[in-house]
DNA sequence: TTCATGTTTCAATATATTCTGAAACAGATG
DNA sequence: CATCTGTTTCAGAATATATTGAAACATGAA
């Protein structure tokens, strides 16, 4: 039983490093986002004690780390009764979790960019030179593209559950030609 | 006439520094992505001087990002008959170039991934113990989660232009529920 | 082979990011 | 109010990442 809890120390441990790893995939440090796989992986609620021991970590990088995990909107605060300490549990949906994450990045990426994009075509069209056009044509492919993403991962990150019907839509349409597959 | 030519300049560098910060999007250094915006904005074939050049940046990094381009499949190499020189085009299709960068992204971050997570679900089915089921139960969320990721990002990094068909698809799904939106 | 032209590599350096730890803060309780 | 428990902040330190620049490496021409 020792033996058997020790393995699956291991094991979550095991899980939060790759996950760790992760981090740059959706735009967050390694900590934020071990903090984040330990949360989940454990399922329970821990404090911030908690999450310092067990990632070995100071106190000051496991409160940012936490707070920031709050702003994303993937863990939430929990309390115990009698206990003055603030616990966090971690959103179990992975659907809710992944939401969060596109609509965040959007929010910080891909907003700033199309807006920046939608500046420097106004100013084109005000000053239409010869060379101007094909310089026009590739900003406006791109735009037109962002755009779309945009729309995407805005349908995507709703707040029902369209994220999964849409994805189920999408496989489904794939489905229908898996007999032209290279 | 200069005076249009020195305002598209600043244009197109304009547009090179949004897109270079938007590297982190994709995984690759500011550097990379701006001479990715340089070799998509400007349309010609560039050299490493004209890059180093425009970008102000040594002759290492500019070989450095230009391979890795390279690598990527975003851009590519051109001649220009009896000059030795190695050209550089960006592909100017958005989509090719979007397939590109989430056939490598799943290639580098997603399949790791899923791998190491199947590593550790298999350790757990062998030692199953009480506590185990909470554990493998949200593994296997997760696994499955990530699988369909990697299946959907697939079809959309398919050879065809599959991305763009299936992204209307989803658009027309989408449409049908715009009454229902918040 | 030697020279001329162009490309790649990589150790040293510069830059950016993340982390620590101790001090400041908040707010409950006696 | 003083004290106790717990949280947040932030300057400096540690770490990781990106960049330079010069030397090594190719390759074709004479």
């Amino acid at each position: 039983m020792m033996r058997a809890d020790r393995d699956q120390q291991q094991l979550e441990m095991t899980f939060i490093e790759s996950w760790g790893r992760m981090g740059s995939v959706w735009g967050i440090s390694r900590t934020m986002a071990e903090v984040h796989a330990l949360l989940y992986i454990t399922g329970d609620p821990l404090c911030t004690d908690d999450v310092m021991e067990r990632l070995e970590i100071s106190r000051g990088n496991a409160s940012m780390s936490l707070r920031a995990l709050l702003d994303w909107g993937i863990i939430s605060r929990a309390h115990k009764r009698g206990d003055r300490k603030e616990y966090f549990v971690a959103e179990q949906d992975v659907w809710a979790i992944f939401r969060a994450i596109v609509r965040e990045r959007k929010k910080r990426e891909v907003d700033p960019l199309l807006g920046a994009l939608h500046d420097i075509r106004d100013e084109i069209g005000s000053a239409a030179s010869e060379k101007d056009d094909a310089l026009a044509e590739r900003l406006d492919a791109m735009i037109v593209f962002l755009d779309l993403i945009a729309t995407l991962s805005e349908r995507f990150a709703g707040p029902s559950g369209e994220g999964l019907e849409l994805a189920a839509t999408l496989l489904g349409t794939g489905a229908r030609r898996e007999s032209t597959e290279e």
